[in-house]
RNA sequence: GCCCUUGUAGUUCAAUGGAUAGAACAGCGCACUCCUAACGCGCCGAUUCAGGUUCGACUCCUGACGAGGGCACCA
């Protein structure tokens, strides 16, 4: 509709300019608003309301059958309004096409998307956690505006945190296989922090780790490479307990040992042609030379092992080598935006096809307002902990409440909706104060209170199945929702948004937004009443507003509980 | 010190350069013989400061002040 009109300003009135089509802030604006007043008057300079009453006039003798009227308003917005039955049309459209309302086809594209870039042998901490609720929920967005998907994720197995981790199991126990993952996992983490520790503060120990890495990297010592497949045995397993929790399949995991060789030979190779430069016997990148602001940064130590710098460059190309994708969106924490602005430019100077497909998108760290965090220390919030802080939150909920009327699957989409929507209900790259008792709120702008909607959509559903009264999308003229109604219309526009700006919160406002107008009715309308005429409509509204809650859920990777 | 990001109600977040800055939590008041109250209704309350650009600025530019992050052998 969006674009129709569009085209429709754009013939009628003959013109090029660049002007929008958008939704005006408040509904008594109508349905879209057209600034090409604004645009136009200033390039002519006239006067803004006389123009856009003459371009009314132009427009009026060619209506399109959609709109009811146009007017002009404020400093000179002609301001369309649709007609009634155009949103009956919606709600049928809804209910016709149920899960895939607002899939948009247009963007044939393939699309590498990776994120929940962990360490094995570490724990998976809450930032991770951002990044993957955060990668999945754009990944779905992409899909439905038509992308062809790529989920991956980049692991580090090998490096200087595996020397600490396989360091510390040798002074520990070895290899401990309890029968217990979650044993195991925890036996793991304090290995690398009993490594990690002791390469700070026992000067002995680091030159021991140091060696250990190198060994790491050449996989020579049978020992060493024991203790590694184990622990990374342990690691992934955990991981992948996680991600099917978290709703997340990779396509592919990939990991670092996979390029750490390749990664020596091509900076060796740009070496020569003086891309890289050799400093304090480091191979480095010499930011500084192609930009103020780029830091220089080593991409082979002086030990000849490749950094995390080298090996991101190997993973570039060989990732494209495999997938051929049109983009590539990596996704971290922001702590590694100027790191990664160094990285992209060393590509360019390599393959400038890939740098230029190529975006980092950054996250904001999950702060937590009772104080910083350090894997080091061991003194850590792992994406485990948080995620069973949550469950029992729900759990408390429900004994308060609803004993009995909600199962144990169940409590965990609850749990995991309020996580994964407080994290993307802000614009991705900020910072989330996360405070235990308010973030994970079930209540008002949360991820529960809208799969509480959505439920409750459905309870009304088969209330009305009881009682013999079935949907009917025919809308009576007497009958007013319009709020609902605009709102329903308006979706699949939000997901075509919520791509090009990457930016999921784009459907978490519009959701609780929808929700909300559809609870306010829900308070002052009888919906499933035999006497009442417009209980056929009402009820086809409301399964309309239950799936379009529930697609937008799907977009936040979130699933709608049965009960709750 | 240099560089990057960022500053919106008491608090946590929204707002493609557009019309009356939108929610939630907290606070105060209301509502429960009716489809699940994880609900609904009302009130209170915000663009850090000083300039500039623009018909129009939370949004763009400059400066001040505050916050977070990064600055070579970690990832």
């Amino acid at each position: 509709m969006q674009d129709a009109i569009k085209q429709w300003v754009k013939e009628i009135l003959g013109t090029d300019a660049d002007f929008a089509v958008e939704y005006p802030a408040v509904l008594e604006h109508g349905d879209y608003a057209v600034n090409i007043a604004m645009v136009e008057a200033k390039k002519e300079g006239k006067n803004t309301r006389e123009l856009a009453e003459s371009y009314k006039e132009k427009l009026d003798a060619n209506l399109l059958p959609d709109i009811e009227k146009i007017e002009v308003a404020g400093p000179g917005f002609i301001n369309i309004f649709l007609k009634k039955e155009f949103f009956g049309k919606t709600v049928g459209e809804i209910l016709e096409k149920r899960g895939e309302y607002g899939k948009n086809k247009t963007l044939n594209k393939k699309i590498s998307y990776e994120y929940t870039n962990t360490n094995v042998l570490k724990p998976m901490h809450i930032g991770h956690l951002m990044g993957n609720v955060i990668g999945e929920s754009l990944s779905r967005i992409a899909e439905w505006n038509g992308a062809d998907v790529l989920r991956n994720t980049y692991q580090g197995d090998v490096g200087l945190h595996i020397a600490k981790t396989i360091w510390g199991l040798q002074q520990l126990e070895g290899i401990k296989d309890s029968g217990n993952l979650s044993a195991d996992v925890t036996y793991v983490g304090e290995a690398y922090a009993k490594g990690a520790a002791a390469y700070e503060d026992d000067e002995l120990a680091q030159a021991e780790i140091k060696e250990i890495n190198k060994k790491v990297y050449d996989g020579t010592d049978t020992e060493i490479e024991k203790l590694k497949d184990w622990a990374k045995d342990v690691s992934l397993r955990h991981f992948r307990e996680l991600y099917k929790i978290l709703g997340t399949t990779f396509d592919d995991e990939m990991f670092e040992s996979e390029v750490a060789e390749d990664a020596l030979t091509i900076v060796n190779e740009y070496k020569e042609k003086g891309i890289f430069e050799e400093s304090d016997d480091a191979i480095v990148f010499n930011g500084k030379k192609y930009d103020e602001a780029l830091h220089t940064r080593v991409f082979v130590t002086s030990q000849g092992v490749p950094t995390y710098e080298a090996k991101d460059i190997a993973h570039a190309l060989r990732k494209y080598k495999k997938y051929h994708f049109d983009e590539s969106l990596i996704i971290t924490a922001n702590e590694q935006d100027e790191y990664f602005k160094v990285v992209l430019t060393a590509l360019a100077h390599i393959n400038p096809e890939i740098a230029e497909k190529t975006t980092h998108i950054s996250h904001g760290m999950l702060k937590l307002t009772t104080g910083k965090m350090s894997s080091r220390t061991g003194n850590i919030i792992t994406g485990e902990a948080l995620l069973e802080q949550s469950f029992a939150g729900v759990q408390e909920k429900i004994q308060e409440e609803k004993e009995g009327l909600v199962s144990t699957d169940d409590v965990q989409n609850i749990g995991v909706a309020a996580i994964k929507y407080t994290i993307l209900k802000q614009a991705p790259g900020r910072d989330i104060i996360f405070d235990f008792e308010k973030s994970l709120s079930f209540e008002g702008d949360s991820g529960p209170y809208l799969q509480y909607t959505a439920v409750r959509t459905k309870a009304i559903k088969e209330k009305a199945k009881t009682e013999g009264v079935s949907h009917n999308v025919e809308r009576s003229e007497s009958f007013g929702a319009q709020t609902i109604e605009r709102m329903l219309h308006r979706f699949p526009e939000v997901v075509k948004r919520a791509h090009t700006e990457l930016a999921p919160q784009a459907i978490t406002t519009y959701l609780i937004e929808l929700a909300s107008a559809f609870n306010t009715f829900y308070g002052a309308e009888k919906i499933v009443d035999k006497d009442d005429v417009n209980s056929p409509y009402k009820l086809a509204l409301t399964e309309a507003v239950g799936q379009v809650v529930r697609n937008g859920l799907y977009l936040l990777g979130i699933k709608t509980p049965e009960k709750m």
